[in-house]
RNA sequence: GCGGUCGUAGUCUAGUCUGGUCAGGACCCCGGCUUCCCAAGCCGGGUACUCGGGUUCAAAUCCCGGCGACCGCACCA
């Protein structure tokens, strides 16, 4: 017996049909860690990124930079990223196998964290031949250790010693801009600043799917404050929201145990310790709950020390809950106090302080930082994941409207007595007032309703005998397989309110009842 | 990177053990007919043995290697 197809196999395999995404450089036989978005993939992508600006970036003026994806090795060196992503391994020279030398060192070394990073890769060596540290799977000797390097590395223009990398993330991009970014923001905080891009990391084995990339879109926000006045004015906005907990100090147990409490009881208890790092979760969960993640779907939990990245002072990973991997990271928000900024002030030499004034004159500050960051491809899975659901034999992609890579199909009811020709007409009326359409007429109308349900295209516009006689078509939902009947003369206006949700699709005429 | 399993059309799959009569099915997609509302029907059309090498009279099938996928280990800063 095979076991029952999970939704991640069942949603690439819609994905790679319908074409919303599948390996890249199948013909080539395909490289690990890489996909391609097809045409309704792109064009879903590109909606969520539109949904994004519009809930979590254009409220609070966030403003965007758009930053190469080649950094050059300094940048990466400063902000602690050359020392940071890179992993000492050793291999045992019987059975080959690779370890972490820093676990190994803390194991059977009982040496710290905090120790072991100290260590360059001769100390790494010597400490373990010294303790006498053999492969803990064969018992063999351990070669020569070497770093991992998981960032890709390049050279930029014919000079070789002049080390490049694909950025890890897009922040850094933010921070080494930060000077023109707040000089042309008028030197005003707090200040939002946000990037949506590729960033590359060259995972070791990256497997997953959409999940686990190689190349990605990340958005980054970097939110910069002052740090003596780290005040959020309107946290009131989000404060009576509850999220869902897996606070560190659960974490080690057998069951974790899930913390329920609003953004009020977490500020005031300490669990979050900024508010605006409180303020920018509640707004991610929102926008998940917006993209079709039930709240028991999501939690918030709390990193440890040790798991925390290099520049985190506090931080919390957002997970949805996925049917073939569990809880996956879709967003983290951490506290990056003023490290990065002042990693690069003290590399660069520029000041990249703020000013304002005080009784006494004025002071120069570095802002600290709050940021809020999502894997955009992880949430476009899980946005498809979510959508995905059987009614009878049909698979039904419910994609929410504003996201659904077309807003609505155009179907002659049957191909003569100059259906299509009228039905032809209504799809450009439509496309000239700005729609993105699907036109079928191919096979029997159920057939194209199935099509389009499994695409996600949330209306179904059927030109019927009647609409010869009085220029009203059948609307029908793609969920609900309700219909109502319009005027094709306030279609145009009555489908923009219902994309921008201000209509319901029972708004959009008089019921029909069959 | 290691170990295990695996790789047949757009998708899913039969066949591989026991080499030949094997490339079959379903869905899907396209064109036409039909069709007054949910994958109806009819006709026609479409595409595949992961790649390379070897064994053999003969390879989807056996052997070696590459690439990729899945699961476990490790990794995910």
């Amino acid at each position: 017996m095979k076991p029952p197809k999970d939704k991640y196999e069942i949603v690439s395999e819609m994905g790679k049909r319908r074409g919303y995404f599948w390996p890249s450089y199948e013909i080539y036989g395909g490289v690990g860690g890489f996909i391609t978005y097809g045409p309704l993939g792109s064009a879903l992508k590109r909606n969520l990124e539109t949904k994004f600006r519009k809930f979590y970036l254009q409220p609070l003026a966030i403003v965007e930079i758009e930053s190469p994806v080649i950094m050059p090795g300094t940048v990466l060196e400063a902000s602690g990223h050359v020392e940071n992503f890179k992993e000492p391994t050793v291999g045992c020279v019987k059975c080959q196998r690779k370890f972490r030398a820093d676990h190994l060192l803390q194991e059977f070394g009982k040496m710290t964290d905090t120790q072991t990073e100290k260590l360059d890769l001769d100390a790494v060596m010597e400490e373990i031949q010294k303790l006498g540290i053999k492969c803990p799977d064969c018992g063999g000797d351990f070669n020569k250790a070497e770093q991992f390097m998981t960032m890709f590395t390049t050279t930029i223009g014919p000079y070789s010693d002049s080390i490049g990398y694909g950025r890890p993330e897009a922040a850094q991009g933010i921070f080494v801009e930060f000077k023109r970014i707040f000089e042309s923001m008028r030197n005003r905080l707090p200040l939002g600043v946000a990037q949506i891009g590729q960033a590359l990391r060259n995972e070791i084995s990256p497997r997953q799917g959409p999940v686990r990339l190689r190349e990605f879109t990340i958005i980054d926000i970097e939110f910069f404050l002052d740090p003596e006045d780290k005040k959020c004015l309107i946290i009131n906005e989000v404060e009576n929201e509850t999220l869902r907990f897996l606070l560190a100090e659960n974490k080690q147990k057998e069951n974790p145990e899930i913390t329920t409490m609003t953004i009020k009881e977490a500020l005031t208890k300490g669990i979050i310790q900024e508010e605006w790092l409180a303020y920018f979760m509640a707004k991610a969960k929102q926008l998940l709950i917006l993209l079709g993640v039930p709240e028991d779907k999501q939690r918030f939990i709390e990193k440890l020390d040790y798991e925390r990245a290099h520049y985190s002072k506090q931080g919390f990973d957002q997970e949805v809950y996925l049917d073939r991997w569990g809880w996956t990271e879709v967003s983290g928000h951490n506290y990056r106090t003023d490290f990065d900024l002042a990693r690069h002030m003290n590399a660069s030499g520029v000041d990249l302080t703020a000013f304002k004034e005080t009784e006494d004159g004025g002071k120069r500050f570095v802002p600290h930082v709050i940021e809020p960051s999502f894997g955009l491809d992880r949430l476009v899975y899980t946005v498809l994941e979510y959508a995905y659901n059987k009614q009878g034999k049909r698979n039904v992609l419910s994609l929410p409207r504003d996201l659904a890579p077309m807003h609505a199909s155009v179907f002659p009811l049957v191909n003569k007595d100059g259906l299509m020709e009228k039905a032809d007409e209504v799809y450009h009326m439509l496309a000239d007032s700005g729609f993105v359409l699907n036109w079928d007429h191919s096979g029997s109308i159920g057939r194209r309703y199935a099509r389009a349900d499994e695409v996600g295209i949330p209306i179904g516009i059927t030109v019927d005998y009647q609409t010869l006689e009085d220029n009203t078509v059948t609307l029908r939902d793609r969920t609900s397989w309700t219909q109502v009947r319009t005027k094709l003369d306030e279609l145009p206006e009555l489908l923009c309110n219902y994309f921008a949700n201000k209509i319901d699709f029972n708004g959009l005429g008089t019921l029909i009842e069959r």
